[in-house]
DNA sequence: ATAAACTAGTTTATTATATAAACTATATTT
DNA sequence: AAATATAGTTTATATAATAAACTAGTTTAT
């Protein structure tokens, strides 16, 4: 039988972000709409999925002026993250 | 950067059913339907899109006056099978 | 023999989701 | 003081996932 993937993660951007944020302290909006390649809008908005289920903390400051977002992971978001990936191996080891 | 992950196999039950059909030389549509916990219709609509994209290949007959579709992968649906795994592994890997 | 229940699906309609386009608010440059 | 840029957010649209309803037939009970 299969486990369920979690749903909020099993999305390509949402996967991108979270995998960003696993590998770093924290990370600003423009490093994720760097490293993504996706448009400001569908990123802000995915943010705010991940944000509403606590998967990430969202900083609002100012830099020079403008505004800077900053983005971490929280440990029940690095739990999903981990949980994610055994259900995923374990999809792929029933295929060998 | 992130590598795209084929839509087509970043979806829950076509992930499964791919899985389950690179298990396998053949399976039958209530062997899918056992395994995934999905409704027919879910099935019969995701294995259309696999179909589409000859990921699958779709064999009708009658058994014991009862139709019987069986589904087997293709070549290519290994291939892009393979290609997603490798996708995702690079995604999981950046993590660490 | 006929109605009720079951098998094995397919099609259609509804709901949810992802994405892009348009917008906000402020700052900088010309 | 316009025009352009920054850093986002909100809203509208397109796409997709899922469930419900339907099809076409078979088996079983009456």
């Amino acid at each position: 039988m299969f486990q369920e993937l979690d749903p909020l993660l099993h999305q390509q951007l949402r996967l991108q972000i979270i995998t960003l944020l696993m590998s770093v302290e924290s990370a600003e909006f423009n490093f994720v709409l760097a490293e993504t390649k996706a448009t400001r809008g569908n990123i802000s908005v995915q943010i705010k999925k991940l944000e509403a289920a606590n998967y990430i903390e969202v900083k609002k400051s100012f830099r020079d002026n403008y505004p800077l977002t900053t983005y971490a992971i929280t440990e029940k978001g690095k739990l999903a993250f981990e949980k994610y990936v055994e259900t995923l191996e374990a999809y792929i080891n029933k295929a060998r």
